[in-house]
RNA sequence: GGGAGAUUAGCUCAGCUGGUUCAGAGCAUCUGCCUUACAAGCAGAGGGUCACUGGUUCGAACCCAGUAUCUCCCA
């Protein structure tokens, strides 16, 4: 065997294994299901951090659900991702010399199509290596046809339910990729602007006017008014006066409203309806007209008069000394404001006056947020309760409508001004038909809506239509299905979209659990993106850590909810457990040849005891981590108990001297646990914990670790606990002397432990001599009375010891040494007596607690006696 | 402007119901080791005023109030 493990290797051979055996396939059966629906990657993506992050934990709640009895199905899948892929599709067509215009939209859709069909499966590939044990027959895409059919249903039903319109209003507006926005796919950040002061002239030739600020100089071609504050008595008697709009010199009212911040800029605001939210619902107050100065590209139209073709903001730059050549430029300041930008192109949006579709949020909230405020639906981590309380409500109408070709397109269709929609042009010609009366329509008579849909549209419906493929049956046994895993940047765009959906449609919540995961920082805590290069490549980290190593490594510090500062080093600490359990295998799997039937000593009794009792432990605090998600706490505690428990202590204790045999007895005690281990730890690293369960066991004669129930928690023998506690104590502090004074390993000393009357010490515990001896090359000597002469003292946790060494020991040290630990242990008897000795504690603590105090105190004087005694000697 | 979270060892973070599993882990540092599974290792060690100020309590890293700093979300 190989010194070094070789997760390469290895990976392939399990997950081809598996594979092969179709343990990831799930289909209904009489057990109760686990289901967990994949939050579906972007299908032209590649993975990041964040889905490796993502997806492990889904892959551990899968496989835990597994192994303990339930039918776990896990449904991969991808998302087309509207504007994204679009936008890389026309990316692709203009180095090809296509230019998107040249295209007619079936033409557009076929490359869109094969750009699918060639990249489409890389994410899901990848997500193969880091172990992902989906159910692959399931998965699923927001455009094939079972999935592009759901979609059509609901957008009808919907509409012939009076929950979904058709409306002019006020959106976001992505001039990059021409099509609306929701608000949701709007990201605010702060940038540094410019406020420009600007004089509008009074319209009746008298001198001067009013200043306004603007912080967009561009649109004052499209103003229609200028509003102050009623109260302002800097404006007071103005209202109803004209000013000139300078430079094209158009007439517009002065109007007054208290929407007016008087303390922002110069307390007067010009007012541009077609091109701010605010200033719309303004002009609709006052009745306004609405001047659109701006193309859907982003550049100035006809309407403006002026700088017509220029993009936005060179019209920025460009209007600015047109103003001071007309005298009106009061000043300029600079000042910081957030600015809107779409969440794919990362344009700056423009709010513009659009005919879009939208869905009635307001009803669909309700249940959705109830469901949530009664943990019918539960966060982990629970404050996420909160924010997401306050985006429901404070809903606002969504738009789903984009002015793009690659996406499912809106089942809508025109013939003069009225609209039907229906599943089908069919249908939609039979509505057509009967509506006008008019039985000669054929279907070229309808115009189909151009607008395709938000694609989180479709995936609002995701956990329920990936199960809509058959007659209903798949849809009864899976859904609602147990746990979303997500990151919370998403929790308005699509978490609390599918309880609404789930709640609209089948009444109930679409999952038990939403688990948040963290955001994935670099080490300077900015968040990891494709543009800012930060991200490491994950398929390079697999290949570097290996698939386990990297899990561990991404889980290790990734508590829920919180951010996550990836660094590699948790990977290499993860690679480093891998081979740590490696090697243990070959050291066990070594005994497996060379195990005498001589029955085991008391010290291997004591060992193959304890690592049972310790293994319920450890099981039954497994379990309390699984079903509060504490993952990172789960895999922390199997590390050390691996690592500390049975391979520093169990292991090295159970190791026959060189050349010896080791009892078989012994050998199968070993084996056990670390089958049992395997068991445990297998959702966390699978290929390494399969590897080895098939090499400890006949591969072919039991079943593969990741489909066999495993071991849960059991009773816990305190007592036995202790004592080795206290033992393993002991031998720390024997190294720790024989360090301390250079003593060779092979020179054996004796070892004494003072007797107790109050408790039993290690000489009673059955074993410990036979441990001492093996572990730390001592002689034990039992029980003495007394100091012995020339002995070096120390203590237990417990106990007071005497180890003999064969040089003299520097009592001037010892005695400091000894003084600063009664001091200690003085401040310590002092604080548990006042405690104890206060009245008021006795009355108001527990009886458990007074109890546990009453044994600090006991302890704490007994371990008092024994350093003075030891003072006392010196 | 409204809200959420954070502040614990040099770094990254645990710390659940307030009480010996309460001051912990990993990494980093230091010391000694090529010990017949593992140097991707072994055996040890040092390191903290739990942000600050008050309060509640028999008892506070933990609860409350305020202050400071930071991060994020929404407008």
């Amino acid at each position: 065997m190989e010194v070094h493990y070789n997760p390469a290797e290895t990976e392939i051979r399990i997950y081809g294994r598996w594979l092969e055996k179709g343990h990831f396939r799930s289909t209904p059966d009489d057990r109760p299901p686990y289901t967990i629906v994949m939050p579906p990657p972007n299908v032209t993506g590649v993975l990041h951090m964040g889905h490796m992050l993502n997806n492990t934990i889904q892959d551990i709640l899968i496989r835990r659900a597994r192994q303990t009895g339930y039918n776990a199905c896990w449904v991969p899948g991808t998302d087309h991702a509207s504007i994204a892929t679009e936008a890389k599709v026309v990316q692709m067509l203009r180095q090809q010399g296509i230019r998107k215009s040249d295209l007619s939209r079936e033409q557009f859709l076929e490359h869109a199509w094969k750009w699918k069909e060639k990249y489409g499966g890389i994410i899901l590939d990848q997500l193969r290596r880091l172990g992902a044990s989906c159910d692959w027959e399931r998965t699923a895409f927001t455009m094939d046809p079972v999935r592009s059919q759901a979609v059509i249903r609901a957008f009808v039903d919907l509409y012939r339910r009076g929950k979904l319109y058709r409306g002019q209003r006020m959106i976001q507006w992505d001039p990059e990729a021409q099509t609306v926005l929701s608000n949701e796919e709007v990201l605010y950040q702060s940038e540094q602007a410019r406020l420009y002061h600007i004089c509008y002239r009074w319209a009746d030739g008298q001198p001067g006017g009013i200043v306004i600020a603007t912080q967009r100089p561009e649109t004052i071609m499209a103003d229609t008014a200028v509003c102050v504050h009623p109260n302002d008595p800097r404006y007071a008697g103005l209202v109803g006066r004209e000013v000139l709009i300078p430079l094209i010199e158009k007439a517009i009212p002065v109007i007054a409203d208290e929407y007016i911040d008087p303390d922002f800029g110069t307390g007067a605001l010009k007012v541009t309806p077609a091109h701010d939210p605010n200033d719309y619902e303004l002009g609709q107050r006052h009745g306004l007209d609405v001047v659109d100065c701006l193309t859907a590209d982003g550049r100035i139209s006809e309407v403006a008069g002026i700088l017509v073709g220029m993009d936005r903001f060179e019209a920025r730059e460009a209007i600015r000394p047109m103003l001071e050549a007309a005298g009106v430029l009061v000043k300029t300041e600079d000042y910081t404001t957030n600015i809107g930008r779409s969440e794919r192109t990362r344009a700056v949006v423009e709010p513009r006056l659009s005919l879009q579709w939208f869905v009635h949020m307001k009803d669909l909230a309700a249940p959705a947020l109830e469901a949530v405020e009664n943990d019918s639906v539960r966060f982990i981590p629970s404050h996420f309760k909160n924010t997401y309380r306050h985006w429901m409500e404070n809903i606002r109408d969504w738009c789903i409508s984009r002015q793009l070709w690659w996406g499912h397109r809106i089942p809508a269709w025109y013939l003069d001004d009225e609209v039907y929609v229906a599943e089908t042009v069919e249908e939609a010609l039979a509505l057509a038909r009967n509506k006008t009366g008019r039985q000669d329509l054929i279907a070229s008579d309808l115009r189909q809506e151009e607008d395709v849909l938000d694609t989180w549209f479709s995936s609002w419906l995701w956990p329920m239509s990936v199960f809509g493929g058959d007659d209903g049956a798949d849809l009864r046994y899976y859904f609602p299905t147990n746990t979303l895993v997500t990151g919370w940047d998403i929790i308005f765009l699509w978490v609390a979209r599918m309880v609404m959906a789930s709640y609209e449609w089948h009444g109930q919540a679409p999952f038990a659990q939403v688990y948040f995961t963290g955001m994935v920082r670099d080490q300077q805590r900015r968040k990891m993106s494709k543009s800012l290069g930060n991200s490491p490549d994950a398929l390079k980290l697999i290949d570097d850590y290996g698939a386990d190593g990297v899990r561990f490594g991404i889980l290790a510090s990734a508590p829920a909810g919180g951010d996550l500062l990836f660094d590699e080093k948790l990977c290499a600490q993860g690679r480093n457990f891998s081979n740590k359990l490696w090697n243990a295998l070959r050291l066990v799997r070594s005994w497996k040849d060379q195990t005498t039937l001589t029955e085991p000593n008391a010290g291997d009794a004591l060992l193959m005891r304890w690592l049972e009792q310790r293994l319920n432990g450890i099981a039954a605090e497994l379990e309390q981590d699984f079903s509060q998600f504490r993952l990172s706490e789960a895999i922390k505690l199997l590390y050390s108990f691996v690592w500390d428990d049975y391979c520093s202590f169990f292991l090295e204790a159970a190791k026959p001297r060189s050349g010896q045999a080791i009892p078989a007895k012994l050998a199968d005690s070993a084996q056990s646990g670390f089958l049992q281990i395997c068991s445990l730890l297998h959702p966390f690293m699978p290929f390494v914990t399969e590897e080895i369960w098939q090499q400890l066991c006949d591969a072919e004669a039991v079943e593969d670790c990741m489909v066999t129930p495993c071991p849960s928690g059991g009773p816990v023998d305190e007592v036995l606990q202790a004592q080795v506690v206290e033992l393993r104590e002991v031998i720390r502090k024997v190294r720790e002397l024989r360090a301390r004074h250079r003593i060779r390993r092979e020179e054996s000393l004796p070892l004494y432990v003072l007797r107790r009357v109050s408790h039993p010490t290690l000489e009673q515990c059955d074993g410990a001599a036979a441990l001492l001896e093996r572990t730390c090359g001592v002689t034990w000597l039992g029980l003495v009375d007394e100091e012995p002469a020339g002995a070096q003292a120390f203590l237990g946790l417990r106990d007071s010891y005497y180890l003999q060494l064969p040089v003299t020991v520097d009592t001037a040290a010892e005695r400091l040494r000894l003084e600063e630990e009664i001091r200690y242990a003085e401040g310590f008897v002092q604080s548990v007596r006042a405690k104890l000795e206060n009245p008021r504690f006795a009355q108001s603590a527990p009886a458990d607690v007074v109890e546990r105090e009453q044994r600090k105190l006991q302890d704490g004087l007994s371990r008092l006696q024994a350093l003075k005694e030891q003072l006392g000697d010196r």
